[in-house]
DNA sequence: GTATGTGAACCACTTCACAGCA
DNA sequence: TGCTGTGAAGTGGTTCACATAC
């Protein structure tokens, strides 16, 4: 149904969740577009049109209801349910990434993981058993898994990813240094902190701000 | 000096010097936009005009010269020399990040790790030994740090992140879950996984692809 | 002949500014 | 009166297309 909605507001609403379960857990009622947007960096214009894409949500002379916005956002943005993952990827910075405490609460769980390596397979990681790549199309169909992780060395993550789309998934966080290539109906977000430090030097070199 | 050059360009170059340097491994010593963009997923026309911001590399009827175009864009991004950082926050993640060996090879190393929690202060941690948060201002100006990496609880990046600024530090590589605040004259990052799955669960939920 | 470098055209996102509703 | 919702205006980035150089 959504269809000419700007990737960069989808980007956004995850940001606006955030700060609309801070509100509430402060017992906040309601916010209006101009404090959200000073908390969050964003002006207040730019709030009221993303949330326009997708409805009346306001209140003319009011603001926003905060669990009211949060509960819409949350359902424009598919938050409402328990998203299954898998991992692909068991090496040093796979295990930190099973063993990161910040998804589970968010609704992301990683309910399997998987590498090559043959001393690695069999392995109990945080309650874990590591499998073999092998069954991973298999083990993706059968518990439904949409979303899965990237973890490998950057040599294979192509083939691992390749791999991926054709058992399904439909999303994929990639923590490989490629620049990834995937069919449009698969979401690719990649996490790489050396990319950021590497666009941040240019500023501290020719220091004086970026504007 | 250069004044008008938009950040996404800044923020592509990184990718240019990745590929490049995967290009120069192989022994490749002629590239033209065309080929480079297909690897990157990125239009020819977009990185002959990103180049073009600084200057002119290529040859036409060539292409560039692999070797030559990477040095170039290494010194434009400063990443020619070492860059000190320091770690705040030495949890599960502030380990993690230790531990990751993507840093170092591409220049980045953290040479000093801080926390609050008395019962970490003073361990050694991948070699390094944890110092109190209190004495971070002037181990900054000691060591001239103009780079650190926040990996502490939401609750209290944002003091961290002011006393980091403070201290005189230029980039910040955020790993807290918080929107920071922070003058223009210093750079900030953030690396945050569940906003990408937040966001990507959108188009999951919404099936059809991007477009 | 081939691929760059670049002004001009185009497109997308952001901000403005105000009508309209609570 | 106050703040939303939104067309219209503005801004910034991308793509085109071709003159230019090898």
């Amino acid at each position: 149904m959504p269809q000419e909605i700007p990737e960069v507001v989808i980007d956004r609403l995850p940001v606006y969740v955030r700060a609309l379960a801070a509100l509430e857990r402060q017992g906040r009622e309601v916010v209006n577009s101009q404090e959200l947007g000073e908390r969050l960096g964003v002006t207040p214009a730019q709030i009221r049109k993303d949330l326009s894409y997708f409805g009346r949500f306001g209140k003319q002379g009011r603001g926003y209801n905060v669990g009211r916005l949060l509960e819409e956002l949350r359902q424009i943005l598919g938050l409402t349910k328990e998203w299954p993952m898998v991992l692909v990827g068991v090496g040093q910075l796979g295990r930190a990434i099973v063993a990161y405490g910040g998804f589970v609460p968010q609704g992301f769980r990683i309910v399997e993981a998987f590498d090559v390596d043959a001393k690695i397979v069999g392995a109990t990681v945080d309650g874990l058993t590591v499998k073999s790549l092998d069954s991973l199309p298999q083990v993706v169909k059968r518990r439904k898994v949409e979303i899965a992780i990237v973890a490998v060395p950057a040599a294979t993550a192509q083939d691992v990813i390749d791999m991926l789309v054709g058992a399904g998934v439909k999303a994929i966080l990639n923590y490989a240094p490629i620049a990834a290539h995937a069919p449009a109906s698969v979401q690719i977000k990649d996490i790489d902190p050396v990319l950021s430090l590497q666009s941040m030097t240019f500023y501290v070199n020719n220091a004086g701000g970026k504007t």
